[in-house]
DNA sequence: AGCCATCTGTGGTACGTACCACTGGCGGTA
DNA sequence: TACCGCCAGTGGTACGTACCACAGATGGCT
């Protein structure tokens, strides 16, 4: 469960913290370090969480206080069907198209294969209680998931792949463009054509840095909002 | 300068790095420790800095090895002005309005204000070597910032806000949205009416965890791309 | 040959100590 | 009263030590 102590001293401070107002101090790292019995390097290593996180900020020779509230959380790693879910809708896929081809230059750089390599492409509609809300196409490698079973195309790609293969998605690189869309996007949106969407460019990458997935996605721009935060 | 080791450490790892090719191995935690002179929790730093920005990965048991070079850096917490310095445009601003007004309840909870007190609001039409690239908007606080002198106003805000108030931003929250410009936009833009573009809400934080500035960027679709890494 | 326990070396966690840079208040001085 | 220097306390950096979890190689056993 929590076997690293830094990680048990997070949850309660963040627990404290809950309760206590905006620019409270904290107690001071020595405290904490006796109070909870545990070393001043392993408090400081709770508050450096909290405080990545938003959550504290600590001024030098004064002391640790909480954070005003409005800054949230620094924006994590989600699939579509978990920020969907997180938003309160349903998640699900339509599938359009599942084929093989040979990858090009451009998609076998993206890939970092080699190209004339046979890759899974795969178009979906992606939808929130049933509304369509974004177009996705997603090129794999055929030779490194060749049994990619249909049936797993209707759900969330990036968990499939993680039970099938135990490919753990560790970081993603994206490119972000608002686009007007074309005749054949906008009927499978539902929008009006030349309607602005959001064109997102994904490269997903597995903790051994090689590249899992390369995908668009053409999201809805009257429903779909892209937030993130930014610091340092 | 470099008065702090681990930095120190990691500006020479780095460059050992870039001269390696994926998956070599640095040497061990303990190795680096002997060699340069530091113990190794500071080598330990280090190496974590670097792993942060995804130039290594360690495993454990066996070593820490330089990532492929395919995985960039994160993003940093940039200005408009900087971000387009680093793309090889020449930014600069045209100043299309610059008033003030009191905030209504919209604009004050967002600046974390009182309802009626007064406002800067500053229209820009920003450039990347005269072509207008985006149209921003911005809100301050005129009691926090009394005397904003115009003739900064066509420079960096950000930069202008460091050097005359002392106020550093650590910390942003952006809302990113795709929509179709109105005829004005379209006529400030230089494009057609209902063409594309991303519309980024953004609330700049100081490092009191107060609000700085509040402002909606509209910028050209066809210009402008917002890339982002994200992690864990 | 094939298997399994053992050992070695790796990165990960945790400890205690020491010193530094900085803030804010205390008390003395002009 | 106003100012200034001192000082205790804070967070920040750095050190050395110890132990743990894990991967890979070694070598003996069946």
């Amino acid at each position: 469960m929590d076997s690293y102590k830094h990680e048990a001293l997070r949850r309660r401070l963040q627990a404290d913290i809950s309760r206590m107002r905006p620019d409270e101090a904290l107690p001071t790292e020595r405290q904490l370090a006796q109070r909870y019995d545990v070393s001043r390097a392993t408090a400081r290593r709770a508050l450096q969480a909290l405080r990545e996180d938003g959550l504290i900020r600590s001024v030098r020779g004064v002391g640790t206080f909480v954070a005003h509230p409005r800054i949230t959380k620094t924006s994590a790693l989600t699939s579509f069907s978990e920020d969907l879910r997180t938003r309160g809708y349903r998640p699900s896929a339509e599938l359009l198209a599942a084929e093989r081809l040979e990858a090009d230059l451009h998609h076998a750089t993206a890939l970092g294969v080699d190209p004339g390599t046979t890759l899974h492409r795969i178009e979906r509609l992606r939808l929130g209680d049933d509304f369509p809300i974004c177009l996705e196409t997603v090129f794999l490698s055929a030779e490194r998931f060749p049994d990619l079973d249909e049936s797993l195309l209707t759900g969330s790609l990036s968990e499939a792949l993680q039970t099938t293969h135990g490919v753990r998605v560790v970081r993603a690189t994206q490119q972000i463009r608002a686009v007007n869309v074309t005749g054949r996007q906008a009927g499978l949106l539902g929008v009006k054509e030349a309607s602005a969407a959001l064109l997102v460019r994904r490269t997903a990458f597995d903790d051994t840095g090689h590249v899992v997935e390369y995908g668009e996605s053409l999201c809805r721009g009257d429903l779909y909002e892209f937030s993130l935060v930014v610091t340092k």
